[in-house]
DNA sequence: CGCCTGAGAATTTGATCATATTATCGCGTC
DNA sequence: GACGCGATAATATGATCAAATTCTCAGGCG
């Protein structure tokens, strides 16, 4: 325990909990995150938790208003349009810069991801999907070995996460994408520009699923 | 200037000196930046100098290595081919969206800061082709209102600008890109998916010109 | 008579700094 | 060439100051 927490800065253990906290929807959107608050949530102290608190502005998980006030952002569908044409672009060459680094062993591994994901979404587990998801898809995104985009991606992500997160507790998780079967079918085939366009319906598809909540006012 | 200097944090302000410091290459690739050496240049106290670091690392202008020392990053073939991708969706993209937003003042405003670009060419005026040509992406992408992709590209832009300036030093102002004259007549006549592949030929041509550079190895 | 409004105090929160602690690097020695 | 020692720089804490919000209470209006 203390090998791990000796090479870990506690800054960065604060980062990856707030992060994760900010993407798998623990904080919603629009509420207030304050140093103090989270001095006691994650028993840091205060300067690992501004250096987190800035790391994750800048990445655009959280914004600061006016009023030196942190919030979780709410996701217009002016912002979301904006997100969804990031990811249509970025992601699907993830993807295709990752086919041609694909392994057998990777492959097995995602599968069994997505084996994950879809109990998950049987089960109605809407944390366990979206670790579940997140992981497919980085997972595979990893394998490309593109530091930038990667960087983009996970940006991207932070966005969309905390919308995601309201949509699913509201209309449950059976009405959720899987297109992940598509981009298993390519990855084994070894069809670079297949995956590609698996991974873009997916991102497609999530994407209207949080625009028409948006659109209804559900969120 | 107590009026200013009420409103803008000191961390503000730090981060926007940083930044300009790496953005027009007074820093170069490879350069190490430590928080004590910044704080005796941008005259500010520990914390805010932390941060504004922190920021930048997280926006990709700065690289984090495992011995918790920080570096301008050089920019690999590599990682060129993936700020190249990423810059040529997202700017068009924000040209286009600034297109249908562009008044007569900002195209006025926009010619008078590429006759600045111009001039600063002829002088061979380096620092002033930067922070000019800079301007004039972001006077026309700010239009759009799109704060997501502007954040993206603010974000490709220090990740490119220390090689850019490498290249410049090197090779002198005149070999540089002005596609700007076709930018502005597209402008002109509302011709937003002109303005468009003027923006993506002229960012062609300066990640072509870094490109070369890097491929002759002479950064 | 009750309610709304606004000024001011109190509390909460953020910003900055000074300081202690800890890890890393460079140099000299074995 | 490897190991340990000193110098240096980064990490992390707590204290202090400043700003903003909220709460309260009094006064005026409906």
């Amino acid at each position: 325990m203390n090998a791990q927490d000796r090479k870990i800065p506690t800054h960065e253990l604060t980062y990856a909990r707030l992060r994760d906290m900010v993407l798998f929807g623990h904080l919603q959107p629009g509420q207030p995150v304050t140093i103090q608050g989270l001095i006691g949530d994650l028993d840091a102290g205060m300067t690992p938790v501004r250096e987190a608190i800035r790391r994750l502005i800048a990445e655009g998980a959280l914004t600061l208003l006016g009023n030196r006030r942190v919030v979780v952002p709410h996701l217009t569908p002016d912002l979301l349009d904006q997100v969804a044409f990031a990811r249509l672009t970025i992601e699907p060459r993830l993807a295709e810069l990752a086919a041609s680094r694909l392994t057998p062993a990777v492959i097995a591994r995602l599968e069994t991801l997505d084996q994950g994901v879809d109990l998950a979404i049987r089960n109605g587990d809407v944390p366990g999907y979206l670790a579940g998801n997140h992981r497919f898809h980085f997972t595979l995104y990893d394998v490309s070995d593109a530091g930038v985009l990667l960087d983009m991606a996970q940006s991207l992500w932070l966005r969309f996460g905390p919308s995601l997160r309201v949509v699913c507790a509201r209309f449950g998780t059976e009405s959720l994408p899987d297109r992940h079967g598509e981009a298993l079918a390519a990855m084994k085939s070894g069809d670079a520009r297949g995956l590609s366009q698996a991974i873009r319906n997916d991102i497609a598809q999530g994407v209207d699923q949080v625009r028409a909540a948006l659109a209804s006012g559900e969120i």
